[in-house]
DNA sequence: AAAAATAACTGGTCAGACCAGTAGGCAATA
DNA sequence: TATTGCCTACTGGTCTGACCAGTTATTTTT
């Protein structure tokens, strides 16, 4: 592969692992170049790369920016393309819950009705890893799961779809996470609905299970949509979560 | 503006206005740089960009490509990896539209509970030019119609999501058009389809029009699926789509 | 103290060089 | 003749070091 193209791999990996929180200034372009032993040129072509993902965003005179996908107090308009369309939009992630819906429905669908028995098995592991996890560590497995089932789906153009919400969704899971599961009845019941997903999806009973995935993306809206009435919400608006996460020093 | 930027604006925009179809080969990088006047660096940045984007993918010694499918992912994906995994797969056209089915009902269903008045003028408007449009000139009107009521939707992430998925939607609304619109009773079947979308959106009856809109999706993806069958197809993947575009000389 | 010049960052662009795959031509060989 | 194989002229991939252009904090002036 080419150094640019693992350059900018590695720099969202290390941003999306926690190394770098939205609206972070990354390291500048020649420190880069120095710290991973290639030219600045490789790096400014990495950079723009992700800046056509969305990932970043490159201001002038004053660095690289990892791009704040939501709303926030913060400071000038500095609005990434893409991302531009969700500032200052609170109802962003009920938007993305709303689709998360219809698309993880669909997803345990297909899955239930396609994976093969390597899939089954991954998701099986995913689904392991997810109940020994400690639900207050950190939002990983959860999305883990749903990804093994949406891969186990063997439709490209729904990983595409959901690959490219990626950041979106980690956010959103991670929101979900730190606001629903230190309440215990709510810890249960998540944990019983994707039981139940996993069990739809290796019992191959694709309504079932696409009916149970949606009914607990719905419940998890549903749910923080209460809380944050309730103004109990750890996390309003995921762009917080970085700043929890930072106090959470249980990270991988 | 930055150059790079700029340039990477440029080269997308000389693609969609069809200066190049999918899978064609651009200029290469030293014959850019001559031409539009910058340095071979600026030319490669602005590359990356759009590789980001997934507007084009390159090849090591052989060039870069405007990629078959997609621009965007955004994302997110972006990518040549993703962009791989459509080529060559006849599959892709009926994956997508099983994506489309559900964002398609989901956009119906929110545009019918919360389009304002203006939205629906939009609906109309678009609805009219759809109907007063020969089936058989071109699917831009179509597309406009499902667009106008994606809008109505008033989810940021839903319009994202399909945005995205924009270019192949477009050869899907497009092979659909060139096989199903020759055959009238497909021509009549879809337009009655068309009809009671645009009224249960105007009738604001979400559920209803949820059932039509995703219905309407499965009976093309049905449709096609027999025809392809029956080898009477037109066009059979999307790949072959810009070739017939190309041939078509009434485009807008 | 306030204003202006400065210095030390940051990204943006350039030029030219060289490495590394690819493909086509063309000669030497079997 | 047909095949092999090299050579060459493409293509993208990377590096270097320079200079321009914004940003910001410091230091000098006033």
């Amino acid at each position: 592969m080419a150094i640019a193209q693992d350059i900018s791999y590695r720099l969202e990996r290390l941003i999306l692992d926690g190394g770098l929180a939205p609206g972070q200034k990354m390291p500048s372009e020649r420190q880069l170049a120095t710290r991973l032993s290639v030219s600045r040129a490789i790096i400014r072509e990495a950079l723009h790369e992700l800046q056509g993902r969305g990932v970043i965003e490159t201001k002038h005179g004053k660095g690289s920016f990892v791009a704040r996908i939501v709303p926030g107090v913060e400071e000038d308009g500095g609005d990434s393309p893409l991302l531009q369309m969700f500032n200052g939009h609170p109802r962003t992630l009920y938007d993305l819950l709303e689709i998360r819906e219809q698309l993880e429905g669909q997803a345990a669908y297909l899955a239930a009705k396609r994976a093969t028995t390597l899939d089954l098995h991954r998701i099986t592991k995913a689904y392991a890893a997810l109940e020994q996890t400690d639900p207050l560590s950190n939002a990983r497995p959860d999305h883990n799961f749903h990804q093994a089932i949406v891969e186990a789906s063997h439709n490209p153009v729904l990983v595409h779809v959901l690959n490219g919400l990626k950041n979106l969704m980690l956010l959103t899971v991670q929101a979900s996470v730190a606001n629903l599961n230190p309440r215990e009845e709510m810890r249960n019941k998540i944990g019983r609905q994707h039981k139940r997903i996993y069990q739809a999806v290796m019992a191959r009973k694709p309504e079932a299970a696409k009916r149970i995935a949606m009914a607990h993306v719905r419940f998890v809206s549903d749910a923080m949509r209460e809380i944050e009435q309730q103004g109990t919400a750890i996390i309003r608006v995921p762009v917080n979560a970085s700043a929890s996460k930072a106090a959470a020093p249980q990270n991988a």
